[in-house]
DNA sequence: TATTTAACATAACATTTGTTATGTAAAAAT
DNA sequence: ATTTTTACATAACAAATGTTATGTTAAATA
């Protein structure tokens, strides 16, 4: 005779939470982690109940490129858009959301950036996000004086250095990290508003606060 | 009755094939696109003979890593040791095997990154390598002149700047990316002896001249 | 020449994972 | 109170892939 079914008296569990436990392990284990199996066991519920909310894991798939897009991009797009028109506040506000990591995940860029490599759609939308983030900073630099060229490639390298920051998942001190941030405003602005900063108190006081 | 094996009268398949066989699927689809049935269709083989030369994927797994290291990091090894104690001079080296790509493979390192975020043994020897790589670098811009931190953090923005150009895989067209070369130059090192190099003939012949 | 070994081929097994068909209980609608 | 719908559970199927057991042949060896 066949078991029953308990019901749980919670509630439904909605496409989101898929997404939810889909991001979770697309950010510790890369793409190849989810799986139907695992994403249903960590909600509860059994692969019949995906199903329910997607017709196939692509649907899945699309829905974390989705919010991908908005998570990982939009934090940047606000604080710059907050920062007015000027150029050093501009990026002074870039590297505060790159700094606080309490809104933008780069491990989420990463995974997405290694799915890239074997998946034609995720490939587009990465490129398109990386288009546009790049051209945010070219706006930052002209912003901060530089033109045409120079100003292209102040954007990417500052844009490349800090992808490559995270895709070698640096684990630095966060203390190590303060002290060099001045020493990188320098290389990549040219500036040096931060270099009178000598205690690393200073430094996170004079970054983080507003 | 089972079928008679026509034995090939070309000679046996050795290790190296595999890894070579493996390689090219590495790059190309990363290293989800390994396994033993598409190599050994590669070889002209089957499944079976994968097993004369290895007692498990996992061997295969550790000789590519071992492959890598060598094929990807000796290049520019060689190239600023031969380049001698100036440190532009060594800068040079390194961006002329960055742009030569006929030994440095980017697309490998990108392979093995990505393969490193789902696997432990891949992870501990890329970490390895990257700090070799940036400490190589380090020995660069001590010799240009740049002491201590700053050393460290223009090492650092070097390598991670080009690990973030990979991991992009920006299609560039070569004309923009030589024009480019001097602006690179100027950022990372602050010297401006490539600035005057107008046309793109001339920094092609100024760079990858000797 | 007889025997052994190298270098595979063939076929089957086990596991993983996407997918589907079918069953079922609780809640909502009628 | 009956019917329908929602939100799953269960079980099985199919394809992909690592692995193993066993068979086979050309070449080397004794």
């Amino acid at each position: 005779m066949p078991k029953p079914n308990i019901k749980d008296s919670t509630k439904a569990i909605k496409m989101n939470d898929w997404v939810e436990a889909a991001r979770k392990i697309i950010i510790k284990d890369g793409v190849t982690g989810i799986n139907i199996r695992r994403l249903a066991k960590i909600l509860g519920v059994t692969t019949g109940a995906f199903y329910w909310n997607y017709s196939n894991m692509e649907q899945l798939y699309e829905s974390i490129r989705q919010d991908w897009i908005i998570r990982n991009t939009e934090p940047f797009t606000k604080a710059i858009n907050q920062a007015g028109k000027n150029g050093w506040k501009q990026y002074m506000a870039y590297v505060r959301v790159l700094l606080k990591e309490d809104e933008y995940i780069p491990e989420y860029d990463n995974a997405i950036r290694d799915w890239a490599h074997s998946n034609k759609r995720t490939a587009e939308i990465l490129k398109k996000t990386e288009t546009f983030r790049i051209d945010q900073l070219r706006k930052i630099f002209l912003a901060l004086g530089f033109k045409d060229r120079s100003a292209i490639v102040r954007a990417n390298v500052t844009y490349l250095s800090q992808t490559g920051y995270n895709a070698l998942r640096v684990i630095e001190p966060r203390e190590n990290r303060l002290k060099n941030i001045p020493y990188y405003a320098e290389v990549l602005t040219g500036r040096n508003d931060l270099k009178h900063l000598k205690t690393v108190k200073e430094i996170y006081d004079f970054v983080l606060s507003n």
